[in-house]
DNA sequence: AATTTAATTGTAAAACTAACAATTATATTT
DNA sequence: AAATATAATTGTTAGTTTTACAATTAAATT
């Protein structure tokens, strides 16, 4: 069989998006490039798709690759494809974005590569396109958040009302209120209250809770409008 | 400057998903394909990017060249890579879905290429991974339509509100209650009545409304909620 | 024992949603 | 001209959800 020979062939990339918590600030994870063009300069982490590898089978890889990170929360963002885009030669980048719990994967960070947390409110100037992808990642996270239970992808296993409140003001950079945000999130029967207190955050200690898992899979297309209506600024 | 030299590159192709109502039924169009491999087999609008063109660029060349459209709602869905999908050569294939009303572009489509309109419900095995990507474009499109006014992109200018709640029930393939879908639509602040009447349809006569241009750009990104909750099922 | 800090719990008004049927306008038929 | 048929238009009420708002509780610290 003969090959589409007429047409242009170009390169694909793969850029990822890595959204952590760490319990109280909303981070994004960059790179310093370090290869030509723009090596030094801040980046999100990327790599080209190799010969016989699916997109998000490249994704898995480079995020492995270069944070040593695995089997976290991983989805497809958006594909860019500007001509002018990496100037040195013409690539098609899809980009993902991955949230994860920062202290759960503190130490499996490589170090080579020099990765760094930046507060998502005051982070570099990034290569190429790099800040318009942060940029409509944050965008879907928000969208996302409102109504499906993505963010619980950003804590550890047990965690505290509380410290899933701090993570909702922080995505929406606003603040809720205390009784209304509790009797939403445990009304969507995800939550199963564990016995045990966290103690370090406080005095009187808040009750933990974890995810039930079952209800998590069936509930999770389900809509939940955890943002009050007042807070929906966009 | 030296070039990515170590990479594999691969072809960028463009997909699209074209729904159009003809004011009974939500249809897609389709071709025959004009060329090898697969000649003469259903399938998707397509085509490949060409050297200088960026993706979106390249999705409206092709509804372009292949119907005739032009100015029509255009969105991307989604970027295809795995490794087998085009058993001739690996191409990577981002896909868009479009909103047209049938009867506005009815004349400009293109007789040359075979476009035919099919019924969503039965249509015909396609090539590829293209059945694959019109069963994503169709839960897209039940997803936002639910919360934005995009289905008036599937409307002439001009529109009764049993033909707005026909296309509702044909996507979500369901029926509303009569009272409660008038009331919700119309509190949306997004219609403005006209004084004539559609004598087409019913003895009575439905009034036409119009999209009220300005509050649809204001209003597109807030949550309509259309759909009872019962009728949700996914 | 008093103080401090943060977690936990409750209530009532307002807004929204959903279930349900009668009336109206017009063309067609008798 | 009256009766009939068809589809559009309009309203009410009960139930549910959302929001605004403050007092109480548990534990560590002083």
């Amino acid at each position: 069989m003969t090959k589409y020979s007429s047409q242009s062939k170009l390169l694909a990339a793969i850029d990822c998006i890595i959204f952590g918590f760490d319990g109280q600030e909303l981070k994004i994870l960059l790179i310093k490039r370090g290869f030509e063009p723009k090596r030094g300069q801040w980046s999100l982490m990327g790599g080209f798709i190799k010969k016989n590898e699916g997109l998000e089978e490249g994704a898995v890889r480079i995020l492995n690759q270069l944070t040593g990170l695995e089997g976290i929360y991983l989805e497809q963002l958006y594909a860019f494809g500007e001509p002018g885009r990496d100037p040195i030669e013409r690539t098609i980048s899809v980009a993902y974005f991955a949230l994860i719990d920062i202290h759960q994967y503190e130490n499996q960070l490589s170090r080579e590569y020099h990765a760094e947390w930046f507060n998502l409110t005051k982070f570099p100037r990034l290569i190429f396109d790099h800040n318009n992808m942060v940029e409509m990642a944050k965008e879907k996270l928000r969208y996302k958040a409102g109504m499906h239970p993505i963010l619980f992808e950003l804590l550890p296993p047990k965690f505290t009302i509380p410290q899933l409140q701090t993570l909702y003001e922080e995505v929406y950079s606003t603040s809720f209120d205390k009784r209304n945000f509790s009797r939403k999130v445990l009304s969507t029967g995800l939550l199963i209250k564990q016995k045990e207190k966290d103690k370090i955050n406080s005095k009187k200690g808040a009750y933990y809770y974890k995810l039930d898992k079952r209800n998590y899979e069936r509930k999770f297309q389900s809509f939940l409008n955890i943002i009050p209506n007042s807070h929906k600024h966009w």
